[in-house]
DNA sequence: ATGCTAACTGGTCGGCCGGTCAATTATTTT
DNA sequence: AAAATAATTGACCGGCCGACCAGTTAGCAT
């Protein structure tokens, strides 16, 4: 039988340094993070961090790739789960998405991170979710269900950024004067941007 | 009579140390830049730097206190050129708005910067800014020139926040299958939004 | 049981980090 | 002209950085 309390699990030691590590990596950035932190937050000797990940760099590369994976995936299933494309559910769909967001305020700040380092990693991954959700409005569009005058990509654009910026500078604007907070604001935005994509009679 | 090559210029020194350490800084970040990179590319020693700024991090503190004031300066002198609020001049705001953004990248960038930081030094002089533009606003929709079921600070933020994330994250969604370029995005984002907050006849 | 592989540790290293200081030179003040 | 002030330099510092390595130990295959 396996032993529960066994002295060694290479698995899980990955994992916690992968846990440390994002959680460091998030707040401060990467360049202001040191190997002895990490060590420190994970629990472990920054030998065993070079043992198991190579270089500081290469452990920033699997802590990025690792939440890009779980976007990823997260954005996929919203995609597929949605149905038939109409106005009703791409307003549903920037529900989920800013909830997505709230939910995972990590996700925002390693963009943002990855972002001003111009590391375009992601792109693949992104560009082929990009493309699923431009191709599902463009489908609104023949079918009338939305305006057609607007090129898919800008759309789905328009409310990913908006949502994505929400959250990412959020520390700014929160103290702007007459801010509601996320639902308010969601709902104000929903307010101008359905009505800015739906046909006009 | 002043000589034109005079061998020393404090003036002109802090100046290109401000240079060179925006440039630096809005590249790379505050962290990852070294003194004596700064030193390099300012053409200095970095003791001299230490003799002007004091410090890494007051230096710092410099170029983004200089970055936003012209950034506080040139929206403000914006909204006060502007005149009696209504819909076409809203769209004008947001056209002049993203053309700012878009002749000023290091300013996007350096926001960027702050906002990871968690710095929210410059939050007085945003805050003002978006008190004028949401006043501003208030006064269109009292006039019904925009529609009124909208928080105002709510309604600047959108476009503010749209422009924004557009330049801050342009490395990462401009490979992004069927995006046009910055006035194509521009164009269409206005369809949306205008649409949006014009009221319904 | 015994050897092999991989997980893990502690100690250490060269290098560069931000910062300091005494000395020198240019500019201004008196 | 001389004294005071400020700009600028180069040499130098302690400390910590990421990385490495020799050695130890646990788990596993045979």
């Amino acid at each position: 039988m396996t032993n529960p309390t066994t002295t060694r699990d290479p698995d899980l030691t990955r994992l916690r340094i992968m846990d440390a590590a994002t959680d460091l990596f998030v707040a401060h950035g990467f360049s202001s993070v040191t190997m002895s932190q990490l060590a420190k937050a994970a629990g472990v000797t920054k030998s065993l961090i070079h043992h198991h990940f190579g270089s500081k760099e290469k452990l920033w590369e699997a802590v990025k790739e690792h939440a890009f994976e779980q976007y990823f995936r997260a954005q996929m299933e919203m995609l597929q789960e949605a149905g038939e494309p109409d106005a009703a559910l791409l307003r549903e769909s920037v529900v989920a998405y800013f909830h997505y967001l709230q939910a995972n305020p990590s996700a925002v700040r390693l963009f943002a991170w990855t972002h001003l380092e111009g590391d375009t990693s992601c792109g693949d991954m992104d560009a082929q979710l990009m493309g699923a959700g431009a191709e599902w409005v463009r489908q609104a569009q023949k079918r009338g269900l939305l305006r057609a005058d607007v090129n898919p990509a800008h759309l789905v654009a328009t409310f990913v950024m908006t949502c994505t910026q929400w959250f990412e500078a959020r520390c700014h604007h929160q103290h702007w004067p007459g801010m509601g907070d996320d639902e308010a604001f969601l709902d104000d935005f929903l307010k101008i941007f359905m009505e800015g994509v739906v046909p006009r009679d």
